[in-house]
DNA sequence: ATCTATGTTGACCGCCCGGTTAATGTGATA
DNA sequence: TATCACATTAACCGGGCGGTCAACATAGAT
């Protein structure tokens, strides 16, 4: 591998661990047997990097969640579909949740991160209210919707060694996963039926 | 105000807003009107200083806690008390969530804020689990339960400044903190119904 | 074989951080 | 008013940080 991805995915593990501050260039060096001074020259600074990394995850997400978007379906599919791909997003994206929830509590990338995010949720409501004429679910709140299944979702993989101590098993196994997808599947159901 | 109480109230508000590590111990005395070597005179270190903070949210938000749960009631009643507290205590301590979240996702007194954590929701999962004879709810799992009303809430404050772009108003404000809290308590509605 | 663009290295720099210290201020007690 | 414990201050310190740079390595083109 090149040093550009070796440093890439050092640092990735790194931030994501550790956080933007308490991670140096120093130890991204030698985490990927590399050059310290190769940060410098491959993304300018140790920002740049960082935000190398924000930017691939970005780029994935919005491409999976436009995926997802374009097939047409009631409001319960199309529901399903979103909370199926944000699942498995962060679950094969480890590190994202933990850099993204970090980042929002205050980074300095802030802002750019507020961009992204806004972006990718309206595209979520525009669909999900699309989906359904207005005499329909009249009663949700499709920002409110969003949120509350966003953070159930998100909170799972961000708070997952808390969720393994609860469960005394680890969250992020494939089972575990499954039953938290089914759960918060019908938790969607529940909601929709009740103000359907 | 003494020295002490200052210097504890600008570190609150710069560790929520900057995180420990982009926060210095200059900021703080500058910001609190006192010195640098009274932060650790009074607190012997910078981290020191942020224990003492911790310290002070978690003894308030498990008393907050204790007080709900001891009140007897259907698991319904149960569950929305809890939502009450939980939303009004965070509310009411903005920079809690924004520190929990941050430190939880990776920083160094994140140890000791598991273990406080554990034992809130391991204090809710009992009272929950106590309020229900076996036979009803059977199909709710309620630590997966406990997790979603966790993430719909907190994620509230934290995403507060995304919130803001999608709503178009000031989520914190009375009326949209109301809102929320209406919704939420509709989605417990809602689950119950659907498993009971 | 030579040139050139790209990649890589270790040594170095200045800055700012958390923490320490010795001197000084302050106010209750006797 | 002398005492004494506690509170406050400015100056200082060593260390580690992000970033820079001049020298060197490599390999494809001519």
């Amino acid at each position: 591998m090149e040093a550009r991805e070796k440093i890439f995915q050092a640092a990735d593990r790194l931030f994501s661990v550790n956080g933007f501050d308490a991670t140096t260039t120093r130890e991204i060096a030698e985490a990927s047997n590399t050059n310290k001074a190769l940060i410098h020259y491959h993304f300018t600074s140790k920002r740049g990097l960082y935000q190398a990394i924000l930017d691939r995850y970005f780029d994935n997400l919005s491409e999976t969640l436009q995926g997802v978007l374009v097939k047409n379906g009631a409001t319960g599919d199309r529901l399903a579909a979103v909370i199926e791909a944000y699942v498995n997003f962060l679950a094969n994206n480890r590190s994202y949740a933990l850099i993204v929830q970090r980042e929002i509590t205050g980074g300095a990338g802030r802002e750019r991160i507020i961009e992204h995010m806004i972006h990718n949720f309206q595209m979520i409501i525009t669909a999900l209210r699309d989906a359904y004429p207005e005499s329909d679910y009249r009663n949700i709140d499709a920002e409110q919707l969003l949120i509350s299944f966003y953070g159930m979702i998100i909170t799972y993989f961000t708070y997952s060694d808390v969720i393994e101590r609860l469960l005394k098993s680890d969250p992020l196994s494939r089972a575990n996963l499954a039953k938290r997808k089914e759960h918060v599947l019908m938790m969607a159901d529940a909601v929709l039926k009740a103000a359907g």
